[in-house]
DNA sequence: TTGAAAGCGCTAACAC
DNA sequence: GTGTTAGCGCTTTCAA
């Protein structure tokens, strides 16, 4: 086995000090050029990389952050760390990942790796049953700074990034008004996730608003339903189509929803939007899967990413804020509605 | 800042040497009992964790793997990956990720950073590109071990895992032999892969060997086409499906051939599998997402994941064969065909 | 402009 | 059964 090159085996061949290879490959304004010249050119012919393991230990900076998150199949966190991946790749950071599976514990065992290994942050997305963030704070404490992203507690002590989901569902609200739809179907995920309450909650609400508005005939009829999984969503489906009533859209919360509504679409061979209109939050891949294509509200997992790692970045050095921020979602219009 | 708690701390209360806290935390058989259980008990109320990167440095085993894929958006390496999580966690390895982006040169940067972080081992998947190996060899060499899945080179220095495609592709075509499938329309992918060229061939030849077989009157029509997006792929199927002479069947040689496949299907209003029966090739995501479910000869993300750790797990033993092994597909029955 | 030396936290060979 | 000591490769203070 070869040996690797070190900042040692530079210094004996060059007749200098460690030190003075150390600050050479560093560009080190204390350096003479010519100096400088001959370790950086000796360092590229022995193939030399400097040992991060060691600098790591030694300035205690890693360079490496970990991302905790729920899952990574199901097409989003995919995107977000992608894209935090590419964000951190450029100012020199690498990224473990670590999967929670959404279980509380494996999300405490993942923070103790954090810690383990010293990371120099940790951009995190709770489970869906995570009440006690006493494990983020003491990992704060130890001066790993922590990002909430996506599913964020409600706390002021982190800096949070988060999607609009408020503004999310008012905008597909306002949408399915404009349209002049009258009988929406609304199906809303697992109803004890704070998400859906939030988007619930906005939802109705927009449509409250406007329900006194001048230009409207009728009231919009508003049957709301709530699902778990693609099947339990065309079962769904199934029912109202098969009443004598039929709604003329349906709201899909999220991309679950939004397949499996497109499953009982194509089983009852309903034509889109002609029959039956159709809008979803979704994060923008699955939309793209149907024709028409479907106008759906952009909840971006990418630029969630990249906001995420930039106040990882803005903490790094220094600019400390623990607010909430939220991006705002876009409606992309796909013909569906 | 709280300060982390370490050996020296821990060796400095109970009056101990570090040698036997580390040894007492590590169950080694020389310490009595009862310091264990002192060294562990006051641990354990610190909340000590060890340093990782200390240990690394010292040991030479960061007990860190990188793993290295073209992309993570697209419903295969976000459960090969997975997989992967899953299994080296059980193992006390953690994942540094790197993304190629499907680009040389980033390739040959990540595999820089795992020389950096002298990461225990490799798991890579090359990009489309990558024709060069050596820089892989030159980490081989440094006693990092390499395992390639899924892309992997033609080259038999290295532990490889990857799909039986010849067996997918002509499971396939058997299936639809044995339905009595008359003009299948065969959408295959970019014809520059390699990967498309052992399917192809395979499929050919499948359908070659089966065509004398006693019990077919008519000898099947392959429609061979090839297409590199989901839109491309639609306009295919339609410009088949306008023609005098409709195909009974079509077979998707990927994903992301079987999306647009199956968005041209649902506008031309096409009752699956009585006017067409549909076949593809998929990790298996998608083809649940319609109905009926899709025929599919699966190529798991997820065993190939676990075949890659525990190769790489043998080879960290000590036990380095450098074979190729194959996944072999499953047929599994979704109603289309 | 360069060098000497200490030390990050841990492990392991060797000594007792 | 426990302690002493050296050292992994690097950075950085202090001295020259």
């Amino acid at each position: 086995m070869k040996q690797n090159t070190t900042i040692f085996d530079l210094s004996k061949i060059l007749n200098l000090s460690t030190s003075t290879i150390s600050r050479a490959l560093k560009d080190h304004p204390d350096i003479a050029p010519e100096t400088k010249k001959k370790v950086k050119d000796l360092a590229k012919k022995l193939e030399y990389e400097p040992n991060l393991t060691a600098a790591g230990l030694r300035t205690n900076n890693t360079k490496e952050l970990g991302v905790i998150v729920p899952s990574l199949s199901g097409f989003f966190y995919d995107s977000v760390i992608s894209s935090i991946e590419g964000e951190a790749r450029k100012h020199g950071y690498s990224l473990m990942i670590l999967v929670s599976s959404d279980d509380v514990n494996t999300e405490i065992d993942n923070l103790k790796i954090c810690k383990q290994r010293h990371v120099a942050g940790v951009l995190a997305c709770i489970s869906t049953y995570t009440k006690d963030i006493l494990p983020f704070i003491k990992l704060q404490e130890l001066d790993i700074p922590v990002i909430f992203f996506d599913k964020v507690p409600n706390s002021d002590m982190f800096p949070r990034v988060s999607f609009n989901d408020e503004r999310a569902a008012s905008l597909a609200a306002e949408a399915l008004i404009k349209k002049k739809k009258k009988d929406i179907l609304s199906i809303f995920g697992n109803i004890d996730l704070s998400i859906t309450q939030r988007r619930l909650t906005s939802y109705s609400a927009t449509f409250n608003n406007l329900f006194f508005s001048p230009g409207l005939e009728k009231n919009p009829t508003l049957l709301i339903e709530h699902s778990s999984s693609v099947n339990e969503t065309t079962e769904i489906v199934y029912k109202y189509f098969s009443a004598e009533q039929k709604p003329d859209a349906i709201f899909c919360m999220t991309d679950e929803v939004l397949i499996g509504t497109m499953k009982a679409v194509q089983v009852l061979k309903l034509n889109v939007p002609e029959e039956v209109g159709i809008i979803a939050i979704s994060n923008g891949l699955f939309p793209k899967f149907y024709h028409p294509e479907i106008t759906f509200i952009e909840t971006s997992g990418h630029k969630l990413g990249q906001l995420a790692f930039s106040r990882m970045l803005n903490y790094l050095q220094g600019h400390k804020e623990n607010t909430e921020i939220s991006t705002d979602p876009v409606v992309m219009d796909g013909g569906s509605l």
